[in-house]
RNA sequence: GGAGCCGUGGUGUAGUCUGGUUAACAUGCCGGCCUGUCAAGCCGGAGAUCGCGGGUUCGACUCCCGUCGGCUCCGCCA
C-alpha cells in the first residue's frame, strides 16, 4: 500500500474540514454525473462520500470512472464542508465530503451475489455461502462488535469479582449421559477416541478440588444433536464455578454479571434480585420449564369440574390419574371451525389425543361438548377460566405432565401467531428446584434432569431411596424471554452421595470406575462444596440483539443439517487419512 | 426418525390452483448521455432450458412420483 490510512471513514466530521486525510475501504456505490462523480467509501466504521471533479482532478477522473461496487481503495484528499443544499442528514458524515487528490486501487471485485446493505431479503443459503460478504453488511458488523463487547464485559466483570479464566482440554473423554458426543479418533491409540467437550463440567469441578475457588471460561462446546433456530452443534458458553458458596450466593453473582452485561450491551439497568419460580409452579402455570412471562394466557386447572362432567375424554383422564387444563385465548372467539381443526391437528402432532374448545358468547358457551356439562358446571368452568364474552377456551386432557407440556407449547404457539408477545422486552426469571431425576420410559431407568453431579435438596435426601422422582435438586435455570440462557446447580462434593446418584442412574460399578473413577477419587481428597452455572453466550446475544436465530450472532454458523455452506464441511477425507486413524467407513451416503 | 413450508435471469418476486405463442415486473449488471448526487436521472442492451431426475400428456414452470438443498417445529438436546 502506497497510501497509509490516517482516519476511518465513519469518523470524518466537520472538525476535519480543511485537513488532508488518507482513507481506505470498499466502494459502496457510485453516482456518475458525467463530469462529476460521487463514490461512497465504506470501512468498518461507516461511509463517507468521495468527490471526483473532471475539471479539477484530470487524469484521476478517468480511473475513478472505472470504479465498481466493492472495489478496494485507498485515497488521499482534503475534507471539505458541503454547501447547505447538499448536506445529507441521513449520513453520519453527511456534513463533509472528500475531494480526492490521489487514489490507490488496491483490488477489484466481482459483482457481489447480494446487496452489501442492511435489511436484505436474500436466501440464507447465499448469505452463508458468501459469509465474508454478508459480514461486510453494517448490521453484521454491528453484531460482531456487540459480541466483542459482550465478551469483554464478561471478562471485565468476572475478573473484578475474583474469577480466574482457565482453559480446559478440547480433546477429552466421552462420558455417558447427556448429548451425543463428537468423537475424534486417536491415531496413536488404534480404536480409541477422544470426545469434544459438551461442556467443561468435569474439569471445572476438578478445578474446584484443585483449589481455584472461582473459575470462569468462555469456551466452545459441542453436542451432536439435531439443530434448531437457537441450537448449533458448536456453541459458546460462559462457564463459571465457585467453591464455598450457597445457591443464593451463586445466583447473586450471576445477577451481578447479568446487570453488568445489560448495562454494557443494552444500556439498561437490570432490577435485581430477579424473580424466581419453582419448577413445579412453572409447569403448573406455564406448562414449561422455561416460561415466557412477557404475556399472560396462563394454564388453569379444571380437573375438579372435568372429573364431575360426563364428557368421557375429560372424566377418564381424571379417573386415570391425569389432569385437564385449559388456556383462555382472550377475545379470539372468532376462530373458524377450520382454524380450530388446524389447532387440534397441531396438538395431536405434539402427542395428545385432541383439543376441546369453547367459545364464550352472550348466550353461553358455544362448543360441541356442551351437552356433557350441567349449567352449574359450565358456570363454574367459566369463572375458573376468567371467561368473558368473545374469549376462546382451549382444553387438553391427558396425563398431567403431558397436559401441561402440550398447553405450554400451544400457549407459545398462539402468542406468536396472534402477535401477543411484546417487542423490546427483556424478561429474566429463575426457575428453581428442578426434579433431580426424570424417568426415561424408553430406557426404563432414571436419568438426570440436569446432570449427574447435581446435588439434591438436603430435606429431600431421605426420598432418594423411596421416591427418587420426588427429590428436588439444587439446580437453577436462568430464563430470558422464554429461552433457557443459563443453567447450573450446586454439585455433589462427597464421593458417597455421588456414588448413590450414579447407582440410581443405573451405572454399574464397572462403568462407574471406568468413566468417573477419576472424579470420585478426586472427591476423596478434600473436595470443597461447590456449584456453578453455564451461559449460552450465543443465545444471550441473540436475545439481547433481538434477532430471530442464533445463526445471526455467529460469524460462521452451520445450517440446520450441520453443514457449512462456505467451506463444505463436513467432507470426505482421503483413504490415507482414514488408514492413519484405523477407520473404515460403511454405507457412505455422500461421495 | 417424523411433520410442514420454500426452490423461476446476479438478487427479490409474479406466473403454478385451472397445462397451450416471445416466462412478466423491480432491482442489479453492461454501454451511452449527463457537474451536486447520496434509492441520482434519462436512453439502449445483455441476462432464466423455471433446483435435479423420472413419469403422465400432442404439449409441463404448471399435474404425479422420487431426489437434492434450505428454513421452522416435534422427537432428541444431562
Amino acid at each position: 500500500m502506497r497510501l497509509q490510512r490516517t482516519y476511518w471513514c465513519g469518523n470524518i466530521s466537520g472538525k476535519n474540514i480543511g485537513e488532508k486525510v488518507v482513507l481506505a475501504g470498499w466502494v459502496q456505490g457510485r453516482r456518475d454525473h458525467g463530469g462529476l462523480l460521487f463514490v461512497d467509501l465504506r470501512d468498518r466504521s461507516g461511509l463517507v462520500q468521495l468527490v471526483f471533479d473532471q475539471e479539477r482532478h484530470g487524469s484521476l477522473f478517468a480511473a475513478a470512472e472505472k470504479l465498481r461496487s466493492e472495489y478496494v481503495l485507498a485515497v488521499s484528499g482534503v475534507v471539505i464542508g458541503r454547501s447547505p443544499e447538499t448536506l445529507n442528514p441521513k449520513l453520519a458524515t453527511g456534513e463533509v465530503e472528500i475531494s480526492v487528490e490521489d487514489m490507490d486501487l488496491l483490488n477489484t471485485a466481482k459483482v457481489p451475489p447480494f446487496y452489501i446493505e442492511d435489511n436484505i431479503d436474500t436466501d440464507e443459503n447465499l448469505r452463508l455461502r458468501y459469509r465474508y460478504l454478508d459480514l461486510r453488511r453494517p448490521e453484521m458488523q454491528e453484531m460482531l462488535k456487540l459480541r466483542h463487547r459482550l465478551l469483554m464485559a464478561t471478562r471485565k466483570c468476572l475478573d473484578e469479582r475474583g474469577f480466574l479464566e482457565i482453559d480446559t482440554p478440547m480433546l477429552t473423554r466421552s462420558t455417558p449421559e447427556g448429548a451425543r458426543d463428537y468423537l475424534v479418533p486417536s491415531r496413536v491409540s488404534p480404536g480409541f477416541f477422544y470426545a469434544l467437550p459438551q461442556s467443561p463440567q468435569l474439569f471445572k469441578q476438578l478445578l474446584m478440588v484443585g483449589g481455584v475457588e472461582r473459575y470462569f471460561q468462555i469456551t466452545r462446546c459441542f453436542r451432536d444433536e439435531d439443530l434448531r433456530a437457537d441450537r448449533q452443534p458448536e456453541f459458546t458458553q460462559i462457564d463459571m464455578e465457585l467453591s464455598f458458596c450457597t445457591r443464593t450466593e451463586i445466583i447473586a453473582e450471576v445477577e451481578a454479571l447479568m446487570a453488568d452485561l445489560f448495562q454494557a450491551i443494552l444500556g439498561q439497568k437490570l432490577d435485581t434480585p430477579l424473580p424466581a419460580l419453582s419448577h413445579s409452579e412453572a409447569m403448573e402455570r406455564y406448562g414449561s420449564d422455561k416460561p415466557d412471562t412477557r404475556f399472560g394466557m396462563e394454564l388453569q386447572d379444571i380437573s375438579e369440574i372435568a372429573g364431575e362432567c360426563s364428557f368421557k375424554v375429560f372424566s377418564q383422564a381424571i379417573s386415570g390419574g391425569g389432569a385437564v387444563k385449559g388456556i383462555n385465548v382472550r377475545g379470539q372467539g372468532t376462530f373458524s371451525r377450520k382454524e380450530l381443526d388446524d389447532l387440534t391437528a397441531l396438538v395431536q402432532s405434539w402427542g395428545t389425543g385432541g383439543l376441546a374448545w369453547m367459545i364464550v358468547t352472550e348466550d353461553g358457551f358455544k362448543t360441541p361438548i356442551a351437552k356433557f356439562f350441567t349449567a352449574e358446571q359450565l358456570d363454574r368452568l367459566g369463572k375458573h377460566m376468567h371467561a368473558e364474552n368473545g374469549d376462546l377456551l382451549l382444553f387438553v386432557a391427558d396425563k398431567k405432565e403431558n397436559t401441561q407440556k402440550i398447553l405450554g407449547q400451544l400457549r407459545v404457539h398462539l402468542a406468536r401467531q396472534l402477535d401477543l408477545v411484546p417487542e423490546g422486552k427483556h424478561h429474566l426469571l429463575w426457575v428453581l428446584d428442578f426434579p433431580l431425576f426424570v424417568y426415561d420410559h424408553e430406557e426404563k431407568r432414571y436419568t438426570s434432569n440436569h446432570h449427574p453431579f447435581t446435588a439434591p435438596r438436603e430435606e429431600d435426601i431421605p426420598m432418594l431411596q423411596t421416591e427418587p422422582l420426588e427429590v428436588r435438586s439444587l439446580a437453577y435455570d436462568l430464563i430470558y424471554n422464554g429461552v433457557e440462557i443459563a443453567g447450573g446447580s450446586i454439585r455433589i462434593h462427597g464421593g458417597e452421595m455421588q456414588e448413590t446418584v450414579f447407582r440410581l442412574l443405573g451405572l454399574t460399578q464397572e462403568e462407574l470406575d471406568e468413566k468417573f473413577g477419576f472424579l470420585l477419587e478426586a472427591f476423596e481428597y478434600g473436595a470443597p462444596p461447590h456449584g456453578g452455572i453455564a451461559f449460552g453466550l450465543d443465545r444471550l446475544l441473540m436475545l439481547m440483539s433481538e434477532r430471530k436465530s442464533i445463526r445471526d450472532v455467529i460469524a460462521f454458523p452451520k445450517t440446520a443439517a450441520g453443514t457449512c455452506l462456505l467451506t463444505g464441511a463436513p467432507a470426505t477425507v482421503s483413504p490415507g487419512q482414514l488408514k492413519d486413524l484405523h477407520i473404515y467407513t460403511v454405507n457412505r451416503k455422500r461421495s
